[in-house]
DNA sequence: GAGCTTTCTCAGCTTTTTCTCAGCTTTCTC
DNA sequence: GAGAAAGCTGAGAAAAAGCTGAGAAAGCTC
């Protein structure tokens, strides 16, 4: 996909478009609300990712003007959670969906794929790894025939390594992609996770099929 | 289906355009009355959407002019609740039905239907998931045999969560489709009703048809 | 316009999730 | 096989999310 990062944070902005690069899709960021508007209006994106509080034209007008020029490309904004700007008013700018910061990469993916498939009325969209499968629009995990009840953190990091099954992902990259931008806690908490996860879809008698590879991070594996 | 939506209040038009989109429809959207009668008179559509406060050319000409030229297409209008103008005119000048601002999007979207469904007269159009069963036309809903009483808000929400059982709906997303646009109450009433419906559809002793999926919003399933 | 229904807000309560911490186990190196 | 590094895990605190009863306000009906 063709996407387009209208964020003035320059940390965020590249942490964001290393991201989606990496996830397979092309990125251009703007760094202010005019550059982004000029994108927009000249290259044809699949999906907008606008942060609201931007240099020269915040992230409502540049909405705005899209929209009254009838360029109905699907936006996603970006609020800071202490809502200095309402959430409802990004909705009624025209925007299509908002994310509050800050936000995990699985979750901001997640959302521009949601977007992304708007209109386009297919609908396969399951991750399946082995016998596991994954449906991010249900919101349902499955081993084999049997639900897995996930919290929304062990959801994210299931997908996460869905998505990249049967390589060896460190630490702090699934850091990185599943929690939030700028958390800087206890980097436990992966193995933590990784433990609720490991207890939550393992077979009763298989082995795991979450690899350690000590040094280097974890893989999930397809078989057995 | 094949919709086209006059109306020039751009943060309006972009809901509606988003939600009957994510509806499975193609969705043009004209700014005012000459722009929607070029894409009417030139474009096969199965409802038009038509305000009635529109710039160069109002809904009630538009409207007069399409019928003149002996277009049929089924025209919902929508008009202002303080009653400017009037409802009776709207379905004078050949409107099918019309639409009181502010209106919420499983309104907007049943209407739609009815419209479109009045050519075509077989269909039995239930809405059907597990054993309950909700008739849009007749505005009834049944657990199994029994009759279940349900108010205007709490039909809409159930009619939407039917509409995407098995999926999960955010709270944003429920809160966008079955309360008035432009909604900015506290978004707990979507707790609270799925409160009331749960109490009203849950069998006696199974479990709720409702789930609750923490951090993300609410599901409802076919079984058990 | 009294009485009933519906819709919505509010605040306190309960449940669930997330994260940290500290001690334990496993693996690797020499 | 001792020591060190890496990983695992149970307990529990803190925060977040969701639920619900009470009641105010608005609408409808007769």
């Amino acid at each position: 996909m063709r996407l387009l990062v209208v964020e003035d944070e320059l940390k965020l902005a590249a942490y964001v478009k290393r991201g989606l690069e990496a996830d397979g899709h092309a990125v251009d960021v703007a760094g202010d609300g005019v550059e982004g508007l000029w994108l927009a209006r000249n290259q044809p994106y699949d999906v907008i990712v606008l942060d609201i509080m931007l240099p020269k034209r915040n992230g409502f007008q540049v909405c705005a003007d899209l929209r009254s020029e009838s360029n109905w490309t699907p936006i996603l904004m970006l609020t800071a959670k202490d809502g200095e700007y309402d959430i409802a008013e990004a909705l009624d700018t025209g925007a299509d969906d908002y994310l509050t910061k800050p936000f995990s990469f699985v979750v901001l993916t997640a959302r521009i794929r949601a977007l992304a498939r708007r209109g386009a009325p297919e609908r396969p969209t399951v991750l399946e790894v082995g016998d596991l499968v994954l449906d991010p629009a249900a919101h349902t995990a499955m081993r084999g025939n049997s639900e897995i009840r996930l919290t929304a953190r062990e959801f994210s990091l299931l997908d996460f390594l869905m998505r990249h099954a049967e390589v060896t992902m460190s630490k702090a990259d699934i850091l990185n992609a599943v929690w939030d931008w700028g958390f800087d806690g206890d980097p436990n908490v992966v193995e933590v996770y990784i433990g609720y996860l490991r207890k939550k879809i393992d077979h009763p008698f298989g082995r795991s099929s979450i690899e350690t590879v000590r040094g280097v991070g974890y893989r999930l594996r397809a078989n057995r």
